[in-house]
DNA sequence: GTTGAAATCGTTTGGAC
DNA sequence: GTCCAAACGATTTCAAC
């Protein structure tokens, strides 16, 4: 990717709603210039879209978890994701490599809930997790050093 | 939290680039009402900020790991959050329940700089790792259910 | 691929209910 | 707290380089 392209994802990754004046001043561009690759950008995938950073604890989610989880009975077909992506309080699901073969990260609003959410996992895709509650949050979701 | 402002922080965690217009027709409300009320959204900090959705292998940081950690000598004081928020290879960091102590997500270009990142993790938190890397992302940052 | 200008549309403010 | 309306600023398009 090109140094421009690169300056503006950075730019957009770190404030989602900058206007295009703001971010064609960043960038050294002329408005329509950065409203074209911006555009193309997106079309391309390289920005996948834009969200707001929400604070979980002040919507009503304060605990946090990742759960990894391997299936019941290796021998099965491994659809996970598919038959978990209807759980709303699952955020990310990652595939990786070790012992267990997806990691999720969930947002509950109590343990209640948490213990309901592990056991759909557990039914839904038929297999056993290692739940890991977080505690606090540092920092997240900072924007990439591009 | 009020229903209204629930769906206003639901649109934006979709959509964080909603224009206070269309907002405006999804929740049922004039302009200057959400308007108003986004503004205080941010103010107390429900809303923390927006950013784009990136594509992490697009921009050249292809390799997505957790790194589990934990102080090479428990005594120690524990403050690896701060020695540690200067490596902008460090999405986030979650400090966690169990034997770990925070669980940190980062990207980056290559397995060499994966090496890197973590010998300098070590010796600028003291403390010893567990490290697990992502082989693909079935789904990540989806919007919560408010 | 970049620019500048023009038309359109959204944002933002202030006052009234 | 919500709404309307007016002034302002940003977005988007287009022709030209």
């Amino acid at each position: 990717m090109e140094e421009t392209d690169q300056a503006i994802v950075a730019a957009l990754a770190k404030d989602g709603r900058l206007s295009y004046t703001d971010l064609a001043a960043q960038v050294g561009l002329s408005v329509s210039a950065v409203h074209q690759r911006v555009r193309r950008l997106e079309q391309r995938g390289i920005i996948a879209g834009y969200g707001a950073r929400v604070n979980f604890e002040a919507i009503g989610l304060p605990l946090t978890a990742f759960v990894a989880i391997r299936p019941f009975d290796p021998a099965q077909p491994d659809d996970a994701p598919e038959k978990l992506a209807h759980l709303p309080e699952i955020e990310s699901c990652y595939s990786v490599a070790g012992e267990d073969f997806y990691i999720l990260l969930v947002r509950v609003a109590s343990p209640s809930d948490l213990e309901r959410l592990l056991a759909e996992i557990r039914t839904k895709a038929n297999v056993t997790h290692r739940t890991t509650v977080v505690l606090s949050t540092p920092f997240e979701q900072r924007p990439p050093r591009i």
